[in-house]
DNA sequence: TAGGCCCCTATCCGAATGGATAGGTGAGCC
DNA sequence: GGCTCACCTATCCATTCGGATAGGGGCCTA
């Protein structure tokens, strides 16, 4: 079996090639970017599976996803990510993705997933995939209401406060209500202060 | 030799483990979080040397550092990182680290860096913390003037133009207009979209 | 039934922001 | 000298934001 794994960090890389290989009959080919990777998958396929760092150079979120998946040899591709949201998954999933793989996944079970990948399988960890939006149950947005909770998600995507309004079917005022409280629940000064702090915390 | 190796993605952590333990004579535990990191330092340390992931849960930032630095057994303690900078690089040196490993750093690299540590000595790659602060050639910022990019660094604060004015010795009027230039250089429509582009660039 | 919570709407106000425009300084280059 | 470019300052104006305040409606629970 031949498998691609692109990632840029060159630890990870290394050692989940070492890990890989040791842990069946696999062969391996390595790439720091998309770029790099799409040209492998050209001069050195077909692989049996394609395996993407969602947080590379040139992946732009799940555009180079989808970049990889037009490619000649109609890859099998499957994402890994150290951070990726269920949402971000379940995207990757209908785009056509071969699976998704969390970082938090054990080394382990690593190996079984790209073998059931190989075959031409979807996969995607089930308590993963289960799991509730991590936005329900964090510490940061335990305190917020659910509008407060959308009001919030408006703001990380940089909207302004009428667009949100707009989104939600809700009236201007109402957002300025919800995006008041919610500073005042996440500790937040501003509106961009509320986003990063949305994003340091991993939401949306 | 005995180390502890602490992230929160199993899937670094167990091949980064195996790597190590097959690299040489060398023990590792490991723990998913600074808790159970500390506790195990407290109830099987000392430890020659202990590798906390600087994205992990309980850390924030750099505080986790101190706090592992703290601990009765007095440890030598490195960090590990995807994507912080050689600022931050520089700042935990400081604090008192045992060293700074990039992820980017070969995983050869990394055993002899362990070894390094545990003897002592303060490790960081040196390509690394020569480099240029990635402001000046990432392509987000290559457009950048320096000022605009002060003021860029200023919305990742979250900081109001007056704030920005103070911090620079600028006059409010003038920070206004490099965030409106800048914000047509990366093609951001708020403050807040700009914040969020530098950091998703990695920036700040 | 009363109280509490969440949600929605509204108005008023000061402050901050975003954008346009105009002009001044110094450094470096042809 | 003339030119560009980065940088600074300034004024004007419309919009947006942040905050305070005052309601009303629905739902749950004591």
């Amino acid at each position: 079996m031949k498998i691609l794994i692109a990632d840029d960090h060159d630890l990870v890389r290394d050692t989940l090639v070492a890990f890989v290989e040791a842990g069946g009959d696999i062969q391996t080919e390595t790439a720091p970017d998309l770029d790099t990777a799409c040209a492998l998958v050209d001069s050195k396929g077909p692989f049996d599976l394609v395996l993407l760092d969602l947080n590379m150079p040139g992946m732009n979120g799940l555009d180079g996803l989808e970049r990889a998946l037009r490619l000649a040899n109609a890859p099998r591709v499957a994402l890994i990510s150290g951070q990726a949201t269920r949402e971000v998954a379940e995207r990757a999933l209908e785009c056509g993705a071969a699976g998704f793989v969390p970082k938090t996944l054990p080394a382990k079970s690593l190996v079984n997933a790209i073998k059931f990948m190989a075959m031409g399988e979807q996969y995607a960890p089930v308590d993963f995939m289960t799991a509730e939006p991590a936005e329900t149950h964090h510490p940061m947005t335990a305190s917020l209401t659910e509008r407060e909770r959308q009001v919030l998600r408006g703001l990380t995507e940089s909207k302004s406060n009428k667009e949100i309004a707009r989104d939600l079917d809700l009236s201007e005022p109402t957002v300025k209500l919800h995006v008041k409280t919610l500073y005042r629940k996440i500790g937040a000064a501003n509106r961009t202060q509320a986003a990063l702090l949305a994003r340091e915390a991993g939401l949306y």
